[in-house]
This record gives structure tokens, sequence and C-alpha cells, in this order.
DNA sequence: ATAGTTAACGGAATCGATTGCATAAATTAA
DNA sequence: TTAATTTATGCAATCGATTCCGTTAACTAT
């Protein structure tokens, strides 16, 4: 086959009889260039089929007007909808979205930093692997002076922009919601203790616990690996059959949390009367489980959003490496079947 | 803050008393260059912090080692999951994955077309949005050996390379295994038949209607805009408040079989005894619902893999227009509790 | 020992768009 | 009418990597 060659600003310039600069300048609005001008030179170049060429444009503007992406996974609720708020903002302005995920692998972080740095990034988002602990494949980025927006999942000892949720107040504000119902024995389903998000969960859990004068019981409190399923459900077992089993979980996420309240129906432990549940994320699945799961949203699409324009509006003028820029979002809790005693309590009456 | 300069092969080359014609082909491991002098010059390189410009290289051999993805939502179960499968095919050769979603709309699809092909993408992988019906934007990758491969949501009347799944068969499948489970008069939830596995689903469900002796009824056939929880809703309980009802459901996708799943069940219809129904996706919901809710799986991430390497295998050479070349990869029923009313007589015996 | 090969490297053009610095023409000011 | 601006455009360097042609120098074969 015939593959056709390349529509350039040189065919333009041979084209139309002007020079190069002039198609170049013409093309971007530039205002030395009148308008008639302006208009004869863009007709032509729909006409000719001319797109222009990012590639010669970013290396000679040293940027590509391209925001990359670094997460764990894209095929979670939470992941695909941040991704989702970064690209609609990105594409707004005109600018592109490349993504890599490190599956939870540091090596995979580090491999995959070093790729989006190597395209000429105008700015990177990221949501730390599970494993990370060292932040020195960030650096880079910083010498550069290419913004970073951390989400979510943040580093505690590194100055950049950082986009999250008050994981504490969430984590307090859930626990108090189980406590109001009448649990007076929480467990928590807490995730890896040195990611940021699990760490201040359970800070939240922990001083509901305290300010509302419930004892803190360690066994009642299970550290995950990975919040999962199988996970949820092995805990869930295992805490119902003790002596004195929980009245109320608190699970850091919503897939544990929505194990727990299966693994209970099928052990004939009533949710929410002998088990009030609440997760955090308020997945899809959320609203399904029967009873219905009680969880805290998250406003993953507008993190997004909010992560994409930290990097579009980024000047290098005001950026500043020794400052840490946080934006803090709220969070809102969800009540469902899963946890509202009391409205059972009423609703029988 | 002061911003370092970039490390380039002419750096090297000064650094080194080589060419960077020298330094370009030690990088690259050309055969003409001594074992011990690339070892010296990637050491250097490794040393002073070199990093690739990948919109340098790109510009110079006119491509970006970039696979573009043009898909509707990335926030749907199947297409995070397509998505993850593309990026790690895509990584693991050393390509990034830009990616854009059209949100349904024509328009956004031939914008998002153009701006990928501004990037000078290796090749695109494209799931078609619900309106599109003109393929004309995506002709200029045609002319310019730019391989495209459309996934799941693919054109009838555009010869290139196609990865789907053969929705016939599991349309066909999945209503026929409703058959055998003894429902006489199952009703279908449809979706847009402009787009090619809606059609075949539903072929596939009238075809194994006729051919298991079945009538089919127009009135149990409902198309759907976009198969959503509150189109299931209303389409459910129109059917079950229908004089004589529907006893099976085989919907186009999970999320409207969930709801009427929720919807027979709120209306005080036993799931699958009276009611039994069928989805399609394997959608996270599917296994959660209850009654569990049987389905159609889709090997999502596999699609996106077979596509990102269609991309990779691509050869100029070996390619023609001409040619259309389909990957069809199979389905799996999955058997749960929302269609099994044989093994729940087996269970009460 | 001499022609023929091969190994190892350098020169310089090239990819396409951008932009600082000229320049010519047109307009305005004085 | 002449100098001073303003307007519209062109020239040529530049961004960083690649690659087609050389060119040496070392090596091999006869």
């Amino acid at each position: 086959m015939k593959i056709k060659k390349e529509v350039t600003i040189y065919d333009l310039a041979k084209e139309l009889n002007y020079s190069p600069s002039t198609i170049s300048r013409a093309l971007n609005n530039h205002k030395s260039i009148s308008k008639k001008t302006i208009k004869l030179i863009k007709g032509a170049a729909e006409e000719m089929g001319y797109r222009p060429n990012n590639l010669a444009a970013g290396l000679r503007n040293n940027k590509s007007n391209t925001i990359g992406v670094l997460i764990s996974r894209i095929n979670r609720p939470f992941m695909a909808s941040l991704i989702s708020g970064i690209e609609e903002t990105a594409r707004k302005a005109g600018h592109n979205v490349l993504i890599s995920q490190s599956n939870d692998k540091y090596e995979n972080e580090i491999s995959n930093c070093n790729t989006l740095y190597d395209s000429r990034i105008t700015g990177l988002i990221v949501s730390l692997s599970m494993e990370t602990v060292e932040m020195d494949h960030f650096q880079k980025f910083v010498d550069k002076g290419i913004p970073i927006v951390f989400v979510d999942r943040v580093p505690d000892n590194f100055n950049s922009y950082k986009v999250v949720i008050d994981n504490y107040t969430a984590g307090y504000s859930a626990t108090k919601h189980l406590i109001e119902q009448g649990c007076k024995r929480i467990a928590h389903f807490a995730g890896a203790q040195h990611r940021n998000v699990y760490r201040e969960r359970k800070k939240g859990y922990l001083d509901a616990l305290r300010e509302h004068g419930l004892p803190i019981e360690d066994n009642l409190i299970v550290h995950f690996k990975t919040l999962s399923f199988e996970e949820g459900n092995k805990a869930t077992k295992k805490l119902l059959k003790m002596s004195n089993p929980p009245d109320g979980i608190f699970s850091a996420n919503d897939t544990a949390a929505v194990s727990a309240i299966m693994c209970a129906k099928k052990m004939g432990v009533n949710v929410p009367e002998q088990l009030a549940v609440i997760g955090f994320n308020d997945d899809p699945i959320a609203s399904i489980v029967q009873p219905s799961l009680s969880t805290v949203s998250h406003p993953a699409s507008k993190m997004g959003a909010i992560s994409a324009k930290r990097i579009l509006d980024h000047s290098i003028n005001t950026y500043d490496t020794g400052v840490s820029e946080v934006t803090v979002l709220g969070t809102e809790i969800i009540a469902r079947d899963s946890s509202l005693k009391k409205a059972k309590v009423l609703e029988s009456e």
C-alpha cells in the first residue's frame, strides 16, 4: 500500500508562498500575522490535511503537553474514576494523558517513572505503590521543575503538591457512626500502615473509640496485606468465632467490608443487628450487596480533576520545591442498611 | 529554584571525547561499536544522569513508541480491565499508552482521534462510541500506515484489525442456558442495535428461541438506550406487571440484569424460581448481588493484551489496508444462583 | 609485502515546529 | 516631506537523536 507523505508547515509554505515562520505563527494565532493571512493559511491547512507534529513542537519547546499518570492499578473503581477525572480535565486544556501502572511494585514504579520522564511530560500525577518507601526516583522531576502531584496514597517525606481526602476525619466519622448506632465493640480492618491513607483511617478509628469511652482491643484490629475479599472472609470468620465477637466492623475498604457482610450472613450472624458494618470508597458493590453497605464516599473523579488542574496551573515562576501544597477534600458517610440498627428498630415499630 | 540543564548525547560526547553518533549508537547497542566503548559510554550516561529524549528520537524516526487508546469511558469494569491489559503488554515492549475517552460522543471521538494522531502514535486501539456511524476520522491513520485495532465495539464497514468476542454465540448460549433451566418466556434487554455487540447478542437470543421452538414475542424484547440501572428497573417493573410476565431475562449487560434482580425481589417475585436472570460481562457486582447473577464472562484484559500485541507486531511490510483481520475470543457462561432453577430444585430434594 | 576486509568511529544532514532578530512596506507624526 | 512607528513577514538557528556516507587503522589472506 502507498503511505501518504506527511503534510508539514513547509508544504504549506511552498503552496501558499509564505515562509514556514509565517505559517507557524498563523496556525498559533500569533498577533503579528494579519487576520486575513491567518484565515487563508488555516483554510489551506485544513484543506491539505495538515496536522501538527507534536513531537517536533515538543522537542523545540521541551515539553509535550502531556500529563503522566502513575498508579498502582487501573482496574479498581477508585482508580478508574480518578483517571477519568484527570483525562477530562487534561483534554479540555489540550493535554494528553499517559498512563502507567505499577501493580503495587516498587521496581515498576521506578521504571515507569523513568519512561514517563523520557517522554518529557508536563507534569506527573502519582498514587504510590504499596511497596514504595524511598522517593529518590521522583527527584529528577523536581530538579527539572516538572510538577508532581501525589494523590490519595501520598508520601510523608517529600514536599510536593498533594491531593488527598481527610482520612483521619473519615475514619473517625465512620467509627463514630457505628458508635451512634449502638456498637460497643468495634473491630477495624486496617490496611498497610506505612501508607498514609490506612494509617490515618486507623488513627481516626482509635480516637473515636477513645473519645467515646470505648476500650481499644488489639485483637479487634486486623492488619491486612491487600484488603482483599479472601482476606476479609478469613478475618471475619475468625472474629465471629471469638468468645465475645465484635458488634461492628469498620473496614478500610469496601471489598473487605462486603466480604464481612457475606461471611456474617453465611454464619447466621445478622447484619446490622448483631454486626454493623461500614466500609470505605463507595464502590459499586456497596449498594448492591444485601444488606447494602454503609461506606465513606470518596470524590475520586474530582480528585483527578483537581490534580490535573494543579499541573496545568503550575507555572515555573511560582513553583518552589521547598513547599508542599496540600489539597484536602471532604468525604461523606453514606449510611445504608449494613449499619443502620436504629433505623431498623424504628422501621419495625 | 534552579532548574537543571538536560544532559544530552552531546554532553556525553564532549565529556568522553566521542562523537554524538558514537554515543547514540552505543546507547542503542549498535554492532559497530566495541563492547568496551559501549560499556564505557553507558556507564558515563548513567553516572551523568542521562535520560533519552523520546521527543527527539520520535521526531527523527517519525514514531513515538506510544499506543493510543480511544474508548467511551474508563470507569467501567470492562474498560478498565481492557486498558490494564493494553498497558501491561505495551510497557513490556517499551511502549507508552495514551488514553482518551469519548464519553460516547461522536464529536469527542473525532477530536480525540486527531489529538492522538498529532502525537504520532505507533498504533490506535479503539472501542467505538455509542453514536459513531461515520468512520472518516480513522482514514488518516490508514493513509499513513498506522495500524488500528478495533476492540469489542467494532465497525462493520471498515477493514482493519478487530478483536472481539463471539457475541452471537454468547447470546445464544446465555439464552439456551435459560431454556435449559426451564424458562419458556424469555425477555431480552437489548442495547443499541447499530453496535455490533448488542446486535449479535440479540441475534443469538432470537436464534436460540427459534431453534428451541419458543415463540418470539416483541413485547418481551426491550431496547435500551444505555443499559443503565434505572432503565433496567423501569423495564423490569413493566415486564413483571404484564398479565403473563416473562419467566426469564437475558440482559445484554450486568448492570441492567442486577437491577432486574433487585426489582423483582422488591416486587415479591422469586429469582430464579419465577424469574431467571442472566447478564453479560461478569462485573464485580454480579457475584455480590443476591441471588448472585449468572452472566457471560468477557476476557477483557486478554482482549487488551491481544490488541496491543497486534499493534506491536504490525509491520509496514505485511500490512495491507484491504484486509480485515478479526480475532474472535471465546466467552464463558458463569452459572450462578440467579438462573439455576434446576440446581435449586435438586438442592431442596 | 600488498591488496582486500573488517572494525570502530566521525561528519553532517535530517525530522518539523518555533522564535529572536532582521527587514521591507505601510502608516503616522511632526 | 521626512523621520518615526507600526505592521507583516522572512531568515536561520535551535531542540536532541538518528543514520547515510565516509574515513582511518588494524587485521587477514595470499
